[in-house]
DNA sequence: TAGATTGTTAATCGATTAACAATC
DNA sequence: TAGATTGTTAATCGATTAACAATC
């Protein structure tokens, strides 16, 4: 980590803060797109799920976007948060495994319309090759590193069976991806600096399911 | 809430280790699957990508299931923690909405293997009716109080447009359904004592660009 | 000025972690 | 008994919440 001076310093957001920040944005896309141009904190925090004073010191994290008395100004915050989360930039991503769960990945719209390129599609088997899927090419996963670089891909995303995952995940870590969202119900190990965010359908089942067992015992 | 006297009152889990049982759980059934018979917490929780201390502090909310100066009998421990769960017994699932995402979670073998059961497929396009997925008819929406009511179903899936998740999720509370699974990119609003969880796709992409853009901005 | 609403403070709550006594 | 490892304690850390002073 290089040395930064006071004023270049990033203020430093809290996890659970950075977290809700795409929960927010998606709030104001929505009021935008109803035509709010103002809104308050409670307003908000309504769209969003939350309550206000949660919402008001995650923004402040952000800085004083604000008018005490008025609200926000729906388009500048949704700006503001934008650029503060990194999607007012495209980024590019890879998408290793073009299974069942690959394809509604490379065909779901929220990616694209949120920041996120799908430039590649990948997969082990030659059968798939040359299939297109939502406009891309299938390649094969040999062709990775030649993508990362090509393109400047920081993030990949891993739709692939458990047993393969790890694999994956050496790999583009070794042609420079630092970012993995992972979907194959596994835990990756990859070296310090490289981010990764699992996503595991069964588990969340499995949390509502604990709750409702709970439920059904106490009735 | 009907009152319990003590010995009934089943031990307060906190919110943190319950998302995490399910983890354990997986990596217990790699084990047993590798023919592991004892493992201690420090190789479970290598195996769950998490760290010893937190693990043990975990099972402690169960009980007390490990051998001090032994470990754990990886069989024993993994049915203790399914039973918590409430896995051990069969859930039945219903899901709405069969597009691209659908598709995939219909076809998902680890909801199966899990300990839940996908009973039905609703879409409201009638142009999906009679499409057979997974091995499971498509059928109406309209046909969810049936389904509901016939199968005892306590846990949908909505995998709908955005638009349409929030009378989707009303209707299911309707009907008596209690626990909800979100992947619709929409914040729903359901009465006390009903469940929801989200997932969302977009959402975990965007905490990487946050931090991948803090990494460059270091670099 | 009066009313409304932000941004911040401080208290509370819950989660994590390290250390170690208990005990196999 | 000696070595290993659990289960628990207590300290620390981070997140949430309510209340309100600042200010439009």
């Amino acid at each position: 980590m290089t040395a930064r001076t006071t004023s270049e310093t990033a203020r430093d957001i809290p996890e659970a803060t950075v977290a809700r920040l795409p929960v927010y944005l998606r709030a104001l896309t929505t009021l935008v797109e109803a035509g709010t141009q103002t809104c308050s904190s409670e307003d908000l925090a309504a769209a969003a799920g939350v309550n206000s004073a949660k919402l008001r010191k995650d923004l402040s994290y952000l800085g004083s976007y604000g008018t005490r008395g008025v609200g926000y100004d729906v388009d500048y915050l949704r700006y503001q948060i934008a650029r503060e989360i990194g999607v007012t930039q495209d980024w590019p991503v890879v998408i290793v495994g073009i299974g069942n769960l690959g394809h509604a990945l490379a065909n779901y719209s929220g990616f694209r319309s949120r920041g996120f390129r799908v430039v590649a599609l990948l997969d082990a088997d030659p059968e798939r090759h040359d299939e297109v899927v939502a406009g891309v090419d299938v390649r094969a996963f040999d062709d990775l590193e030649q993508i990362v670089a090509d393109q400047g891909v920081a993030i990949g995303v891993i739709a692939t069976p458990a047993l393969a995952a790890q694999a994956v995940a050496d790999r583009m870590v070794a042609c420079g991806i630092t970012s993995i969202l992972n979907f194959a119900p596994a835990v990756l190990s990859v070296p310090d600096g490289v981010d990764v965010r699992k996503v595991d359908l069964s588990i969340e089942l499995q949390i509502l399911a604990y709750h409702e067992q709970r439920k059904a015992q106490s009735a």
